[in-house]
RNA sequence: GCGGCUGUAGCUCAGUUGGUUAGAGUACUGGAUUGUGAUUCCAGAUGUCGUGGGUUCGAGCCCCAUCAGCCGCCCCA
């Protein structure tokens, strides 16, 4: 028998009904908040990701889905979706007024990674991200945006880690200073700690093991070699953050995993899915737009994992929301041919009506209702059709009632059928 | 990429030191009279025991390989 691929999945039934509304209070949150959708291909130039992601992240060195089309140009599906959002924004000059461009986007990202739970090859990634203002205004609007989405879903009790890794001017200082400690204790550090700190020194901060961590004690914080502007920016930040009642903790140690973000970094981890803990992470990126060969325009933004946001939403709340549509049964072949008529009357009017065109038994088709969840079900016979009206059975209760056809559209909270 | 575990009906699992036609619960299908469900009762159907090789008189059980999934690390969403 045919299989998905290793690391795809098939998303149906309660699963995506989460993802469904996920996506769509996404929407209604951040458009309310002057974002824009956009989309981009999966497929982008090899380039973007190196110059972006960094070319000394384990995304670029091992995880990526790349390969030469039949063009002979080298392409990546992508494994995150700020590149794409950048180089789309620098190549259709969208960066080139000084009004802040704000987007959001909702899509598939690929990683070839090895399998867990939620950890696939293929994920879903909801993001925005905010161009042009370099304020901590900026960064604060975007994390309460991000904030009251999040409890919009149910999500009470999540706590924002907040760091500020500093700018590229005042970061070479602490990382010299972070190599010297590091030097002077290194045999207390494990394997992938001193690969860590050739490649991404910030990395080894975050390091899981008790006994680097335990090694890290009175290492050289970021806080203190961070520049004057960055001091301010990060102050301002929380500042906001605590006026506008986003809870954040701050952590020292926190750093990210890509190359491009500059001061504030931050991200949110949840204890109900196993080791696959971040559920979301984003921050500042000043330089990525230039970097990429775009305008000198700052950047804010942050990404959620949506297979692991509906893990936790699954866990925390368990069934996603959703009204089930009432079902007509017709009794007889007169009344097969009233109720598709009916049914499309009411589908016209806005109903959710699910209609029985089995033509079994009643019991049968309660049966049916009942498995599928249907609170209130039409039914209509000969007598039925004799009188003008619909019985009307509510399953909870089994209570039965009859309501004039002309009225059912209107109690079913449609519009009225005139 | 590294280390460990698992794989038996749609789902959750049992299957005794290898021994005849592989089981339960649940779900499913039909029935308990004509137009009333989820409870109850009766009946029924269901599996290449993940796949391929091997050992054996005999393998769901042992060995090897392979695929898929799970756990931890790495990484990250």
């Amino acid at each position: 028998m045919a299989q998905s691929v290793k690391g795809m999945r098939d998303l149906f039934g309660a699963e995506l009904r989460w993802f469904q509304h996920i996506e769509e209070t996404a929407r209604r949150c951040f458009e309310r908040h002057g974002y824009r959708e956009i989309r981009t291909p999966i497929l982008e130039e090899l380039e973007v990701f190196k110059r972006s992601v960094g070319d000394s992240s384990d995304i670029v060195k091992k995880e990526m889905y790349d390969f030469e089309d039949k063009g002979g140009r080298h392409v990546v599906m992508r494994p995150e979706n700020t590149a794409g959002v950048v180089r789309a924004a620098i190549q259709h000059k969208l960066l080139t007024s000084s009004d802040p461009v704000l987007f959001y986007y909702i899509g598939p990202q690929f990683r070839y990674e090895r399998m867990q739970t939620g950890r696939y090859r293929q994920f879903w990634q909801i993001g925005a991200e905010s161009f042009g203002v370099a304020s901590p205004e900026s960064d604060a609007e975007s994390l309460v945006m991000l904030y009251d989405f999040l409890r919009e879903l149910g999500l009470a009790k999540l706590t924002f880690s907040l760091n500020s890794v500093g700018t590229p001017e005042s970061r070479p200082a602490f990382q010299a200073a972070f190599r010297a400690f590091f030097a002077a204790r290194q045999e207390r550090f494990c394997g992938d700690c001193h690969r860590r700190i050739e490649e991404n020194p910030l990395r080894v901060l975050d390091c899981k093991v008790p006994t680097c961590q335990a090694a890290l004690e009175g290492h050289p914080l970021i806080s203190d070699f961070l520049d004057e502007g960055s001091l301010r920016h990060h102050a301002r930040l929380k500042e906001l953050l605590s006026e506008l009642g986003v809870p954040f903790t701050e952590d020292p140690r926190l750093v990210r995993g890509l190359d491009y973000y500059t001061k504030t970094a931050f991200e949110v981890l949840s204890g109900d899915i196993g080791a696959q803990s971040a559920i979301l992470g984003g921050g500042r990126y000043d330089l990525l737009v230039k970097h990429l060969g775009g305008p000198d325009v700052p950047a804010f933004g942050w990404a959620i994992g949506l297979d692991r946001l509906a893990m936790v939403l699954q866990q925390v709340r368990g069934e996603a929301p959703q009204t089930p549509p009432a079902l007509l049964i017709p009794l007889g072949e007169r009344a097969a041919t009233e109720a598709l008529k009916l049914a499309r009357d009411l589908w016209k009017a806005g109903v959710a009506l699910q209609l029985e065109t089995r033509g079994g038994a009643l019991k049968k088709a309660l049966a049916s209702a009942n498995r599928l969840g249907i609170q209130t079900v039409l039914i209509l016979g000969d007598g039925e059709l004799d009188a003008g009206t619909v019985t009307v059975k509510h399953m909870a209760t089994g209570e039965q009632e009859s309501w004039p056809l002309s009225e059912v559209s209107k109690r079913l909270g449609g519009l009225s059928l005139d």
